[in-house]
DNA sequence: CTGAAAGCGCTAACAA
DNA sequence: TTGTTAGCGCTTTCAG
């Protein structure tokens, strides 16, 4: 077995609670003792085990992360920005994909309660109504939302945290510069709203760009995550060249890309024949040959926030147990963080060709 | 505080020890026994503790994970297979990054043997002379390397695992695919080779292509991760038009990507004036116009081949030691492990530009 | 400044 | 089949 606070005690000739002591107040400890313990601990390459410690102190400094997947971008850097600004506060990080799966949201939360992690951040496929967010309620654990967006509209009883764009707001930004270019017939197209609440927000940012126009909305086609595999969708899209859109707003960046492969294979120039715009801003999409434009959200900084605002969360509760004081983790002032987003143009939309137009 | 075995117990009216067994062979309690004790759980919401668990049986059925960055999809897809392993094998997954920095090794390493992993999964700037692998060594944690490849002369001593393309061979079929096109000046670009061993083993993998069809390798050009921020690098290298390369393998995709969109802002056509070759083969790379020409590494499958091998170092580490028997967890057949790499071809490469050639 | 002792939640002998 | 008990590594009163 690995060296405990144990043996380091009987070789340095102490108690192991003086052991303990330096390790966690060093300056309640006699320079000599301390001299002698250090030494110890090198020679035997102690190092505490934080599966003791943790199971004494009743928290792990480690927190869950629960995404949908990390083959899309824009979770890897929301996990990047999490894991950064974990180390900076010393948390660990533990985390699980569902695969955009509702069904396995609650295992993934039954495992990492198991670990009794501190806290968890979590993207999940519908926020409103959500049985796993009413566990996490119920076992009192703190979590913020990631992505998901909680509207202002909270029922009184719950109250949650939520790190993310303004996910209408941006999608009505984005369809108004199509609008703004004098496009008329713009079609969306959108991962299942079922898989993703954001989806469904980015829909209504459509139908209020396309409103506030006085432009008549298109019905949304919904297509399977990233990739359509039959081209049928298109095909209809694009059958009668008087209803034709002239440009595609996509609900993420990773639906753009493979759209506009989509269209080349049938023969569609992008921007040429139809502009299409996406949403997440990928950097990757900014090194394409035409750029593509979309709104970009700040995934990282999305990840970073998130796990600043989990663990004020986490040390407030401490504090609170402590002092016997309520303990509303999440304060009213720190509920929806609304991080800013761009739209970013690009040469993937253009003006509408001239003929094509009413 | 969260209910225990102990509140179950008593509510049920049994010893801990009783719903211990429950818990982990039910078939050793009695049927009325076991309705009872279901009754406390379910009533109280008990939800066992793995903290005790492992500080009692000495592991933690949790594994580390070490990478450079999740920015770069090709560790984002090798994290998302080792979940998937894991979950489906009943671990958890732990991680952190290093930002390519060889200094964060160790110290990432170190807080994951704080949480008393049973194992870790690394990717290492350079796997040769590694200090954190020693250290790994010494307090005899299996490890299994992700990307970082390892030579089939291994002195003696360490006997480490690894699983990888053969980047070296890799290289060299893209390059030779290049050649085969027609091209003869072929120029490298590479991520820092003292961050990445990879990009070195590709780096020979070119020199063995080049000198297997008799043509004369070029001084391979070192750029910063993923980004060029000076443009006079390729300036120098388009400088002389007699001298000027008809084709650019680059170390892998994002450079590749980068290079083109540069390419491009001096007014260079890919594949027309300059074909160009990535290495990863990452999924938006076959999204693109012209489709990014690469060597295809199976990431996601890198990381659960990595999960799995490691398990079995775990599980034979554990069952050895109840034996007392050697405890030589990666066993010979099971060192090196080369996945099948596999040249994507697209628009991106083409034949050289008649007359520019010798 | 230091030590003794209790206990966090759990499992595994050993007894009954 | 069930209970008693010891102990995994650690922190933290409470005494001295």
């Amino acid at each position: 077995m690995r060296p405990s606070i144990k043996q380091v005690a009987h070789l340095a000739g102490v108690s192991i609670a003086t052991v303990s002591r330096l390790l966690n107040k060093p300056g309640s400890v006699s320079a000599e003792t301390a001299e002698k313990i250090h030494r110890s601990i090198a020679e035997l390459g102690f190092r505490p085990n934080f599966t003791g410690r943790n199971l004494r102190a009743g928290n792990s400094r480690t927190v869950g992360v629960v995404v949908p997947t990390l083959s899309n971008t824009v979770f890897a850097q929301c996990l990047q920005g999490i894991e950064l600004a974990a180390r900076a506060l010393d948390y660990s990080v533990m985390f699980t994909t569902t695969e955009y799966l509702p069904e396995e949201e609650t295992a993934a939360v039954e495992l990492l309660l198991g670990h009794r992690v501190d806290g968890m951040i979590l993207t999940v496929a519908d926020a409103s109504a959500n049985a796993t967010l009413d566990l996490l309620e119920r076992e009192r654990i703190p979590f913020v939302l990631a992505y998901n967006q909680l509207g202002t509209d909270q029922t009184a009883a719950p109250a949650r945290a939520s790190v993310s764009v303004d996910n209408r707001a941006a999608a009505c930004d984005a369809v108004a510069h199509l609008i703004g270019l004098g496009h008329r017939r713009i079609q969306m197209l959108s991962g299942r709203f079922n898989a993703s609440d954001r989806a469904m927000q980015r829909y209504y940012g459509y139908l209020d760009a396309m409103r506030a126009a006085g432009l008549a909305p298109m019905a949304v086609i919904e297509v399977e995550r990233h990739t359509l595999t039959a081209a049928a969708d298109y095909q209809q899209m694009m059958a009668d060249p008087r209803q034709r859109p002239t440009a595609l707003f996509c609900s993420n960046d990773l639906l753009a890309m493979s759209a506009m492969r989509d269209l080349r294979a049938l023969g569609m120039k992008v921007p040429n024949d139809i502009s299409v715009m996406g949403f997440d801003g990928i950097p990757v999409g900014a090194l394409m040959e035409p750029v593509l434009a979309s709104v970009v959200q700040p995934s990282e900084q999305i990840g970073e926030v998130a796990l600043r605002v989990l663990v004020e969360a986490i040390e407030r509760n401490a504090s609170a147990a402590a002092a016997a004081a309520p303990d509303l983790a999440l304060s009213a002032s720190w509920l929806r963080h609304i991080l800013p987003h761009a739209v970013r143009s690009g040469g993937s939309v253009a003006l509408p060709a001239t003929g094509v137009d009413c």
